[in-house]
DNA sequence: GTACATTTGTGCGTATGTATG
DNA sequence: TCATACATACGCACAAATGTA
C-alpha cells in the first residue's frame, strides 16, 4: 500500500490510517517504536512535516506516544485498576489541559474521568481506569 | 500579557494558556469566534503556524472548534444529558476512531464514554453526556 | 449565479534546539 | 564525543471552504 498525492483525501490522514492498519494488524505491537519520521518520509515519499502531522493525528488519538530523541512507540497493553463509583456520583469525560496531564502524568490524546460526588471533583486517567457502578 | 520567545516555555504554548485564560475569563464567550490566524499571528508576533499549533491544542482539549474558511470558535455553553447507568455497568472512556466520530457527530478533540452493561457496549459522547450513578 | 476577499487546510522547505543512546 | 531522532519556529505557496457584495 501506498500514498497517492492526487488522492482528495490529504497524505498526512492516509498514513495516519496505514499507520494505524498497521498497528491493529499487530504488526506493530504495544511498546514497539515506529521507523523513525525521516525513515517514514523516505519510506512513503512524504516531506517530514507530512510525517509529522500523520504522527500527531495519532498521538492526539492516543494511539502512540512519542520520546523525544528516541522515537514514536505503540500504546497500549496497559492494565486498568477498577475504580467503584457509588449511589449519587456523577461522571464527565474531557481532555485535559496541559497541567492536569502533567499532574497524572498520562500522554496527550489520553481523556480523562471528572467524578463529581457530592461537589467534590476528583479527576482520574481515562486510560489506565475504569468506573464500576456499585 | 504577551510573548517572551526566549522563555523555557514554546511560545505556541503560551500563546495557547493565554487564550484559554482569555476564554475562561469569559472575554471570549461560548459560540463566539476568535481573531483569525493571521490576526493573532500579527498581534502576538509570531509566525502563522506556531499560531496554529496554539490552536490545535486548544482543539485537541475541546476547548474550541475551527471551521474551514470561516475560523475557530469558543465550544461549550450546550446542555449535557444526563444518563443514568445501573448497577454493575463498567465504564471507560477513550478518543473516538474517525468512523465512530462521525456516527456520533462529534468534533475532533471529544472523548466518548464506552459503557458496558453486562456485555453489551454502548457509546456516548462526552461533550454532551453526564452519567448519573443510581 | 458570479466574483471576490477572507480564513482555514495542506504540503513543503529551512534552521535550530533538546533528548536519547 | 558523536550520530540519531524528535520539538520548536519560522517561511512560502497553493487548495478548499466560507461569507459577502
Amino acid at each position: 500500500m501506498t500514498i497517492d498525492p492526487t488522492s482528495y483525501e490529504p497524505v498526512y490522514r492516509q498514513l495516519a490510517r496505514l499507520l494505524k492498519e498497521r498497528i491493529d494488524a499487530g504488526e506493530y505491537g504495544p511498546g514497539e517504536r515506529l521507523p523513525s519520521e525521516g525513515r517514514l518520509a523516505q519510506m512513503y515519499g512524504l516531506g517530514r512535516n507530512s510525517v509529522r502531522d500523520a504522527l500527531k493525528e495519532l498521538k492526539s488519538q492516543g494511539i502512540i506516544r512519542t520520546v523525544t530523541g528516541s522515537g514514536s512507540y505503540v500504546r497500549g497493553g496497559q492494565e486498568a485498576t477498577m475504580v467503584e463509583v457509588t449511589r449519587g456520583a456523577v461522571i464527565a469525560t474531557r481532555m485535559p489541559t496541559e497541567e492536569e496531564r502533567r499532574a497524572l502524568g498520562i500522554d496527550s490524546g489520553v481523556p480523562v474521568f471528572v467524578v463529581d460526588r457530592g461537589g467534590k471533583l476528583e479527576l482520574l486517567p481515562g486510560d489506565t481506569t475504569k468506573l464500576s457502578v456499585g
